[in-house]
DNA sequence: GTGTTAATGTGCAAAAATGCACATTAATGA
DNA sequence: TCATTAATGTGCATTTTTGCACATTAACAC
């Protein structure tokens, strides 16, 4: 039996629905019904009725539930016995990301941190505009730079691959010259700009990530910006063009201080292990390009 | 965190190397080392010093070993709490079978059962020969034939392929007619020796499908042979030719008394399950045919 | 009555886990 | 001294698990 199946059950009696206990555990709503499921075969039991309202345990369930909170218990006083870290891993985290990168590549999993560090409150503090505010009091921080400030500690976990991006019915308009789409902070052409479209006019100026992808799958023009961002418009497609490579990197920092709390180590390592397991999307290789294909 | 990393965690500790621990739970040592090592870095502390002696436990192993044993205590109580099975799933469990079919489909996956049902006496009796015996004084039977005997009741759980095999250095000889190699039972020149290599000779009669894949392996010449026994031997090479399928199968059976005891039907179970785990290798898609392909 | 929300379920694609085959090494026995 | 055995470790292929996108449905609010 696998005992991680006596997790998933669990969650499922606290939260009454896949949906719900998916969200507990930085699951999807299909995995937890699909753990159940085979979990309920392979006891040879039903576990829970099935309705639209969600999953309500059987008398089967009831009689395991108890069982399941102690195995429940026994893991927490692993997770509490590894390294002492039983007095540390309580009380408040504040992480600062911005606002993009938050939205697109760490709320879906913040699940899973709370799931694994019940007795942490998290506090995520987003930033606007590419450019990165210095983390303001926050134990973690997640950057998108070049270069941390000094007072930061921590590691580049990957580099920030970024692409040209257009609407479909832009990029099939043979010989126009699309408009581009800037943000604020640039008061020169870029050089993607003057290199790959000399002449071209701009459309709009804008601060924020959010605007741009939306300005740029509503046909206004191109924009270079992040994979991790555009990737996620199925709308958009990828221009295969050749860049000047970003020196910017994904980096979770944090104070020099705060290095060693437990906390902000559990936290750091999980932020590291979240960014990482998306780095298809960050490295744009889930990118579209015209005609249907990706990128080797 | 994997509560299931808890379980292979604990099995290591008791096997003190990946590749006991591996077959005690039914999976390959290359499994155990990568789930152990993920499961560390997870918890950032090292369970195991690594040696070719195997791995011995560290402080913070023998400090967590305690609380893992307690989990398996309560995921057996889960198991015992299903269905009221507490005291049927002890005791010994005769599971007979075709020696070859045994060792090459069974044997490896048996202590995966073994993990799951540690009070499950198993005791596995294997006949040789390709015309199987009736059950003898066993609870379970897994019967390779078209037809089982009345008295046993169960299910055909995949058809059994056949091919013809050879080596390849005979495969390659250009014109010359290879000889074959048949049965002891096999009185008349079989159908697929009729049908592709009229004329041929026979090279060897044998009792057991043991010795004739060693003689294919060997050269001495052709054989129809089923293709779980033959596609484990990366030496030979089957042919491409069509033949009367085989209205045989495998099937799990057990006496028509003995089907409802929770142990005969936990092990049919089991046995179900490994051999439709190894559909591609029974229904000879792991074949390899001369030039190096495999079927589509 | 209609729109919104939130739930389950399904099929396909992507990601992760596992198996397999092999290399290497050390211990052991002949 | 050499062959055998049994261990760990690695790279690639295969299998399994999970995510994603979508469909459907029911309850609820307006």
């Amino acid at each position: 039996m696998n005992w991680d199946d006596i997790r998933i059950f669990l969650a499922l009696c606290r939260q009454g629905s896949v949906s719900r206990a998916g969200s507990k555990l930085g699951v999807t709503h299909t995995t937890v019904a699909r753990r159940v499921n085979a979990f309920e075969e392979q006891l040879g039991t039903r576990l829970f009725d099935r309705s639209r309202d969600g999953y309500a345990m059987t008398q089967a369930a009831e009689d395991l539930y108890e069982r399941a909170v102690e195995m429940e218990q026994t893991a927490l006083a692993i997770d509490r016995a590894v390294g002492g870290q039983d007095a540390e891993l309580r009380g408040q985290l504040k992480v600062t990301a911005p606002y993009d990168f938050a939205n697109s590549v760490l709320v879906p999993r913040l699940g899973g941190f709370r799931q694994e560090y019940p007795c942490i409150d998290l506090e995520l503090l987003t930033t606007t505009g590419l450019i990165d505010l210095a983390a303001r009091e926050a134990d973690i921080a997640v950057r998108l730079t070049a270069r941390p400030p000094d007072y930061l500690i921590g590691r580049k976990v990957l580099p920030l691959q970024h692409g040209v991006y257009g609407a479909p019915k832009v990029l099939r308009k043979p010989g126009d010259a699309p408009e581009v789409i800037l943000f604020r902070s640039e008061q020169n052409m870029p050089e993607w700009v003057e290199q790959h479209f000399p002449g071209a006019r701009v459309a709009l100026k804008t601060d924020n990530l959010s605007t741009m992808l939306a300005a740029v799958a509503a046909g206004l023009g191109l924009a270079r910006m992040p994979c991790y961002e555009a990737d996620r418009h199925r709308d958009v497609r990828r221009l295969d063009l050749e860049l000047t490579p970003s020196t910017w990197g994904v980096w979770v920092l944090s104070h020099v201080d705060l290095r060693s709390a437990a906390r902000v180590r559990a936290g750091r390592a999980f932020m590291v292990e979240v960014i990482e397991s998306q780095a298809s999307l960050i490295l744009g290789e889930r990118s579209r390009y015209m005609g249907g294909s990706v990128a080797p």
